[in-house]
Formats: structure tokens, sequence, C-alpha cells
DNA sequence: ACTGGCACTCCTGGACACGGAGTGCCAGAC
DNA sequence: GTCTGGCACTCCGTGTCCAGGAGTGCCAGT
């Protein structure tokens, strides 16, 4: 494969996702200064199409690029536009006025969506990936308790605990100083087991409440294998004609099932800095004709996962870094927060 | 204005909500049962068109209702369709499974948008109409600390808080016990008042802590004006053709807009039990072709509203009676939960 | 006060022609 | 061997025209 045919390649994918115009031969020769004439870009043109890197949308239209296509761009063409120091201000900045863990995911999803003109995808931090960095409980009743757990990366969870016996105030200071020295510090992954014995912890008198105690922690927190999801810039679908080939409608709906975009931001186990996947490399049907880009994101290891999803006409350089950029941020401030 | 007028007009936005296509004389006279001949019906169309109650698309083509026709079917033609007794026990069901606030909020969001097919939007019990049922310290490093702070709704918040000195264990005891012997149970909207006199109530040496504390609890806790909106069914805007007049991308955009939902619900004094805003009625700009339907709910006073937004032209019976019987389980459930 | 009839308006959809853009291919030049 | 200019061809998009259909307004008659 001839350099100059990749020039070719890189031309038709530039100029088509900046006019969305199926860009013909003559435009190329113009435009990008080959030195050849709009006929060998032709001949260039018709190998490209025959080794399946672009297409032609009717015979007398000009070329657009295939997934394939694309997929070359991104592996050897594009090359990464870093943001502008004055973008990483701003991101910055607007990303450490996050007052709690919640903030830093809204405000993380907006500025994704912003930034990319797309729509953002933002993972809460997997709870099976985090460990517990204290346990509170709150005697709203004599029987009925509330429990708290906060996680390292600052994820609040509660849950109503009903208890077979009433409790003394100094009952559920006991059972909330077993639960810590237990738990805390300890990943979530390997939680169940000390949950397990728990109970058997605990002073014979309180042992068929923290045993109800442990069946509420280990069900509804620990074991509890959905993950929480902010989406934003929905509204990035309508752009310039973007209307995603047949209707909206069933990207919309797929934005709003929490298990389709677990499936976008990517299998869990992932642990790729940054992912791209255009077309039909994406696993989700309604997807086939759109681009996802993804990054893992946390405190040393990752803990979730942020992305942004456009048209596989997008602006490559330029998405994959705002999303890398995004990530790294995140990453930091979770880094501080811990 | 004729009895037999007013049934042209039920039927005129009845076959109109139906089918989505301007309706003639002809199909009116012969669908609906009013023994009389389509001519007939044409002059009491006249008349409802001078009178402003429905209009001409163009000049040869059935009758469509204006947001006045729309107006008074609301108030005095549509009779509230109650919700069937499946259709009740699913809704109790699935609201009642829910495992904290955030649960029943996203539950009833997405169950509104079902029930309706049209978007929905649910307001988080508001802050400061709710009371303080706990708060809670909790000591990540000697100098900061992590403040919870539990509503009688059922809502979470939580606040980092640097302290100018370390604290012992004891010291963070003190203190829990101070703010809670202070602020449990009063209202949101009395808390400023008595978190003024806080720092003055601590132990001298914790005096420096307790403002600290103090001061979190009321900037961003108490004093913190803005709200959660869950919204659900963005995709039900693309629902056969509704294609919303214009295009799709401003009503996207305002539905990511807290402030713009903040609006559409209603300004946070209105009482009223139920509220339908039709078309022009409405104060937000984007939505003067839709219809707002919106309804206060909580235990005993109204602690939030919700409502769903379609098109003018909707089924007004079938969404009144959605939203009201949701806005009552819901109120229920907290209700039960306090 | 209601009805049937009639002329009129205007939208909708199909058929058709035409200009433009872009291609493929070929013969010739370097 | 590689590139270039030229030419015929294909196909899309647009505009125009026409016929059909639906619905109205009005009028005279019951």
């Amino acid at each position: 494969m001839d350099d100059r045919k990749l020039e070719v390649l890189r031309a038709i994918v530039e100029d088509y996702v900046a006019t969305q115009e199926p860009v013909g031969s003559k435009a190329v020769a113009q435009r990008h200064s080959l030195g050849v004439s709009a006929a060998t870009v032709r001949n260039d043109m018709a190998y490209l199409e025959e080794a399946g890197y672009i297409q032609q949308p009717h015979t007398s239209a000009g070329r657009i690029p295939t997934a394939k296509g694309y997929r070359l761009f991104v592996d050897r063409l594009g090359k990464i536009k870093p943001l502008s120091a004055a973008e990483r201000r701003a991101v910055h900045r607007f990303l450490s006025e996050a007052i709690d863990l919640d903030d830093v995911v809204t405000r993380t999803v907006r500025l994704l969506a912003q930034l990319t003109h797309q729509v953002a995808v933002v993972q809460y931090p997997s709870l099976n990936r985090s460990s517990v960095r204290h346990l509170e409980l709150v005697s709203l009743t004599p029987t009925r308790l509330m429990l708290v757990m906060i996680t390292d990366t600052g994820r609040v969870e509660q849950r109503y605990v009903e208890v077979p016996a009433e409790l003394t105030e100094d009952d559920v200071l006991d059972l909330r100083r077993l639960v810590n020295e237990q738990l805390q510090g300890k990943a979530l992954a390997d939680a169940p087991r000390i949950i397990d014995g728990l109970a058997g912890l605990a002073r014979p008198e309180l042992r068929a409440t923290a045993s109800a105690l442990a069946r509420v922690l280990l069900e509804s927190v620990v074991a509890r294998t959905e993950e929480r999801v902010a989406v934003a810039g929905a509204a990035n679908l309508t752009r310039n004609g973007n209307f995603f080939a047949g209707s909206l409608r069933p990207i919309l709906e797929a934005l709003e099932e929490e298990v389709v975009l677990m499936q976008l931001l990517g299998r869990a186990d992932s642990n790729a800095l940054l992912t791209v996947r255009i077309g039909d490399e994406n696993e989700v049907a309604d997807f086939r004709e759109a681009t996802v880009v993804t990054a893992g994101y946390g405190p040393g290891s990752v803990v979730g996962h942020m992305g942004v999803l456009g048209p596989t006409r997008m602006d490559y350089p330029g998405t994959i870094a705002a999303v890398r950029a995004v990530a790294r941020y995140v990453s930091e401030i979770l880094e501080q927060n811990r």
C-alpha cells in the first residue's frame, strides 16, 4: 500500500468528517496538496475501494470511508490533537469544583458531552472494585436501622435493615464497631467471605440482629451487580443532520438502558487505557453505525469507565484527546480524595 | 354554546388525538352518533373555529383543536379514566420493591414514562421542605471529616469537612452528639438559625472545628437551592411522528437543564393537586407546543413534583389518571418510610 | 333549524425532464 | 511504468405538471 494512497484515505476521512458529504477525486486533488491530478487520485480511490477502505453510496457519487477505513485512520493516520492549554485549565477548574462523588460524575459527563459535542456516558465507580471506607449504622426506630456504606471512591450506599429484636443505643454502637473492625479497608470483592463470619463474632444476644445485618450487607450492597451510569448530551444526536441513519428512536431507548450502556462502555475486564470501537466492532446492535470511544479511570487501578458515543464520521483526533484528558483528570481527583 | 357543539369539539379532540390527522365534518357525523348530518356539523365547526377552539391547517383540510380547545376539553369534557385494577397492582408492586429513595425516584420516573408513553420528569424530594432525621460524622483523617445528612424523606447528602485541628475519636463523638441534639427532627428551613448558634454550644477547644462544620452544613447542605431531577422516556419524543414540530433539538437540550425542568414542574409554591399546562400556557419557550401534566407528592405535605411532557395532542384522560395515581402511590410509600 | 347538493380550494403523489457531480476507462505524454 | 487529460456514462436531486381526493362554504329547499 502506497504512501500516497494512505494520504488519499486521510484526505477522504478528514474531508468527509468536516463536510459530511461524499468526497470526490477533484476535491481531494485540489484541497490537499498531493501534487497529482484528479485522474491519479481516481486510480488510487479505485484501489482503496477494492481493498474495502472506502465505498460509494451510489455509482456517480464521491467516496465515503468504511468502518475499515476509519479503523486504519485511527490506527495509523490520525495524530491525536492534545487539548489547548485553555481547555485543559477549564476542565481542571470545572472538575475540581465538585463537592462530592455524585457531583464529580455529573460534571464529568457534562464536560465530555460539551467538549466532544457528542453523547457522553460515565459509569459510577464500580462497587466491586472499591473497598470499604466506613460503615455507619443509624437507629431509626428500635427495630429499624439505616445502614450507610461509604467506599474509598466516595460512593455512598444506604439501605434499611429490619432487625428481629429491639436494640439499645449501646447495641447499635457495638454492631457499628464490629462491622467496621471487620470490613474497613477491605475490598468489596473480598467482603462476602468476611460477612459470612460476621454473626459469629457478635455477642450472643446480638447474633440474630447481626445476621439480619449481614444479610442486607451481602444481598443488597456487596453482591449488587448493577452499576449506575450517567448520560449527557443526547441533544447532540441531532447535530447537523447526524440524524443517525434510521431514526433516533432505538438510540434514545438504548441510552436509557443501564445494561446496554454498560455493554457500550466495554466488558468490565478490559483494562486498556483507551478503546475505540468503530461501527460493527461494536457489540450492541443498535450502535452498529456508531463509534464509541472509552477510557478507564480510577485512582491507581481502574474502577470505572467513561466514554462518548458518536457517528462513525466523528473527529477522531479531537474526541480521543478529550476522552483521554478527562479520564486522567478524574483519576487525579479520585486519587486526591482517597 | 350549544350542547351539541361541545359534543362536536369532544369528537374532534378524541379523533385527532387518536389519528393525529385533521378531522372532517363527515367523519365526525359518522363515527360519533350525533344524529345530525355532516352539513350541520360543518356549521357547528364554523362556529367553533370562529370562537377559537379549533382551526384549519389549510383551506380544504379538516379541523384540529387549538390550545384553547384542549383547555375546554380538559376542564369540561374529559372524564378521567382511572387505571385498570391490573395497572394499579403493577404500579404498586413495582414501586414497593424500591430499596431506597434513589430507587423510588428512578422507578417512578420510568413507570410514568411507560404508562403514559411520554417523557417523565420527577423531582427528588426538595431539601428545604424536608427535616433532618440524622447527621453522621465519619473521621477520615485526623483533620478531615465526612458529614452525612439523612432527611426524613430518605435523601442522603454527604460533604467533606476540613477541620483546623486534629480530632480524637471522642471529639468526633462529641460533635456528632451535639449536631444531632440540635438538629434532629428540625425542618431544614429552620436549620440556619440553629446552625448559627452551633459553635457557641461546643466545648471551647472544639469551637473552631464546630464552626468549620457549621459552615459546611450551612453553605453546602442547607442553603443549597439546586434541586435534583430525574428524567426518563426521551425516546417517546419520537413516537409515531410526534417529531415535535420543529426539531427535537431544543427539547432534548431543555431536558438536560435542571433549571428548565424545575420551571416545567412549576413554581415551587404551587400546591395544586394536579396541574395541566397546555401549549403557550407553559412558561418555558421551548415547550410552547407541548402539554405538561404535573402533580405534587409527599408524605402529608408536598415535598416535590412529578409530571409528564407530551404533545398537546395527548390522551388527556389517560395521562392525567396515570400521573395522579403514581403521585399518590409515591406519597404513600414516603409516608410509610417516615 | 336542519339537510342535500354543488362549486371551489388546496394538498398529495406520481411521472417526467434536466442539470450537475463524479466516475471509469482509454490513449497519449514523460 | 506512471501519470494525465478527455470523454462518455450513470445516477441523484430538483422543479414542473397533472390528476385525484378530501374537505369546505354556501345556498335553496324541507
